[in-house]
DNA sequence: CCAACAAACTAACAACTGTTAGTCTAATTT
DNA sequence: AAATTAGACTAACAGTTGTTAGTTTGTTGG
């Protein structure tokens, strides 16, 4: 564990900024301030505001890339699989809740990066969407439209971050535990 | 039905261009040109900025709220209730979708308004909740965590902004339907 | 034909934007 | 003791922001 730098400090400020209000909406000097230090200076850290979005994003981005990797290698039902994809929502989001918000919500500023950051979401998506139609091939998953149901999961763990960080009475293996229950067996009795 | 103004005009394109980059991302002389004309004339039917935000969000979360209200009213079992709201959703969703991406993600740049919003917005979780709450005590819903149940549909339905747009094939009737099915019944075989 | 009006225009504003250049200071390394 | 460096600073920039004032244009009702 590399110990944290001023530049580490100056993202994840940003982090906390750009949740409340957005990338757009947030100004250097707003950064600066709640760094306690003036706009100018944080020219000594980062090279410029769209690096800070660029390093939030990418870095989260990859770190799902990588987890829907591990997980497609897997053994198991397709059902594992998918309480496994909720877990992996669950660990990452609880653990940077603010990038998480810029992921969802900030990634159309990316500018340079945005094509590649377009091309690890249709990825995840497409795999993700493979295990769950392994899965109705295998009679494990009922057989409803796909999309939809790939679209109601993945709406469900995307907005994670923002019901987290209210309840962290709950740890993340008991949410992940019944956020798959709700998922996968509904809610009817 | 009240014919088109240059003011619904104009409060439609901004919706439009507010769900690509973002309320603060746009700026006044974005959306002269989307309407071919100069910035300053669109303050001869607009009084600023921040009222067609104000338009644009607070005219959906009433219709929201009053569209809560009758299915409160209404009788049927919550499992029916809960229909009804899938249905609310789908429908404001597939004629509104441009705004609805301002109500998800602009609100906070609200102002004046903010306060009433989060009133609104408040009242129908509470209300959402009281539904699902019945549901348990009439012994028509699992008795899982109720926040999680509600957390989950709701960003569920609050996310069809994003998807509905790409499936126009699919009318909002049988939408409605299918979600209905994958948000009560799950998808374990 | 003329008055009224809706709706566009040009020009300008003060404030704010991201960013650069150059400087100062205190701590660390040589 | 001298040299280097990290990290703050002030001052300034060119461009952009929302908005106002005042003017011009074409259409319409009396």
């Amino acid at each position: 564990m590399k110990q944290e730098t001023r530049k580490d400090e100056i993202i994840k400020t940003a982090a906390k900024l750009f949740k409340n209000k957005g990338y757009s909406a947030v100004t250097m000097r707003d950064l600066a301030k709640a760094m306690g230090i003036k706009a100018a200076s944080l020219y000594n850290h980062i090279n410029s505001k769209q690096e800070i979005l660029k390093v939030i994003i990418i870095s989260l981005a990859e770190e799902f890339t990588e987890g829907m990797k591990q997980i497609k290698a897997s053994q198991g039902s397709c059902i594992d699989k998918l309480k496994q994809i909720i877990k992996l929502h669950v660990e990452i989001t609880s653990k940077n809740t603010f990038e998480m918000a810029s992921l969802n919500n900030d990634w159309m500023h990316l500018e340079e990066k945005l094509e590649y950051y377009l091309q690890l979401r249709s990825n995840y998506e497409d795999e993700f969407r493979d295990i769950l139609q392994e899965g109705i091939k295998n009679n494990e998953i009922i057989d409803t439209n796909v999309d939809i149901t790939l679209f109601s999961i993945l709406s469900t763990l995307r907005s994670l971050y923002l019901w987290i960080p209210q309840k962290d009475d709950l740890n993340p293996e008991e949410l992940a535990k019944n956020l798959s229950d709700v998922l996968i067996n509904g809610i009817n009795k």
